[in-house]
DNA sequence: ATGTATTATGTTATATCATAACAGTCAAGA
DNA sequence: TCTTGACTGTTATGATATAACATAATACAT
């Protein structure tokens, strides 16, 4: 599945924020995982996949820990390593993303789509949008690249208030 | 002082990568946050003052423990909340920075300037550079506009390789 | 100059986030 | 079926960060 015509996620950008039916969008995502991973000839093992379906479950990004206490509760094992390990694989495949000034992990909406990803943050309801980075990256690059430097990862998280929010606090 | 005609970092955006006259560099910019600090009424006390000196002594970031450790040595207290309660009022101040990516943190090289920072991070030689982040930052906030989200503070940071560190790779 | 409020520093204790190292288990292919 | 590599679990520890309270310095009004 490398189709995108029925991604949620690319047909709406900040998708977390929008009302939508997010049953199918979580499902689609899980749905993705598998064919991805299933293509690179990768396991997406029982924890791999319960920790993703955790982060699928809203739009909010979760902390290692709270992802363990969740596995622990299915009967998964209880320490640290369990739960940074899933989390790891997820990053590297793409799967999920770590959001650092959270110190937290999200699931991605973008699966298998390249895409260098920039978050919006809302601080009153926690929920984590996906946009497109990918112009902010360029016009970054551009400007690094006068001193020579070539960028090879970027991080780009905006902290702020998502409109029902703002909406709720006026 | 808040005349940038001087400003070594006004004129080198990339200044941490480029040969400069470091001292001279630090102690301008020392001098800038004494002058700033004065002027909005609060005080540059002796291990905030420190603190910023340890900060300046290269372009690198440094870890709050780093920072305590430095502290410690010349005579300041040697327990955490010491060095983090430092750090905090000078990056409150704009007269530092924090680099979520590496837990760490780094002098202002703009101070009193309004600037949105975007870090430039060597992953070879650490080095740290402060590149103007404010057309990447007004790209990413008219995309997160379309939906309504108001964004408030971001964090821009590059992983990548300096052109020096480039060279010496090949 | 003296008392009072404020701000800053120091210390103890603990919370939170993350990984190294090793042992046991499972799955896939020779 | 044996072996190999990948995965999971556990113990232990390291690294980062803050809450809470006691003491000290400063500012400022009287």
């Amino acid at each position: 599945m490398s189709d995108h015509s029925t991604c949620l996620g690319c047909e709406a950008p900040d998708l977390a924020f929008a009302q939508h039916d997010h049953a199918a969008c979580s499902a689609e995502a899980l749905a993705r995982a598998e064919a991805m991973v299933q293509q690179k000839g990768l396991r997406l093992t029982p924890v791999r996949r319960r920790t993703l379906e955790i982060l699928l479950e809203n739009h909010r990004a979760l902390g290692a820990y709270e992802v363990l206490e969740r596995l622990a509760a299915d009967g998964f094992g209880n320490q640290p390593p369990v739960a940074y390990r899933a989390l790891e694989f997820l990053t590297d495949q793409g799967l999920a993303h770590r959001i650092q000034r959270l110190n937290a992990f999200a699931a991605c909406m973008h699966t298998g789509e390249a895409h260098a990803p920039a978050f919006l943050i809302c601080r009153q309801c926690n929920l984590v949008a996906e946009a497109a980075a990918s112009p902010v990256i360029e016009a970054l690059a551009a400007s690094a690249e006068q001193s020579g430097f070539v960028i090879e990862r970027s991080t780009i998280e905006a902290l702020g208030l998502c409109a029902a929010c703002q909406g709720a606090a006026a």
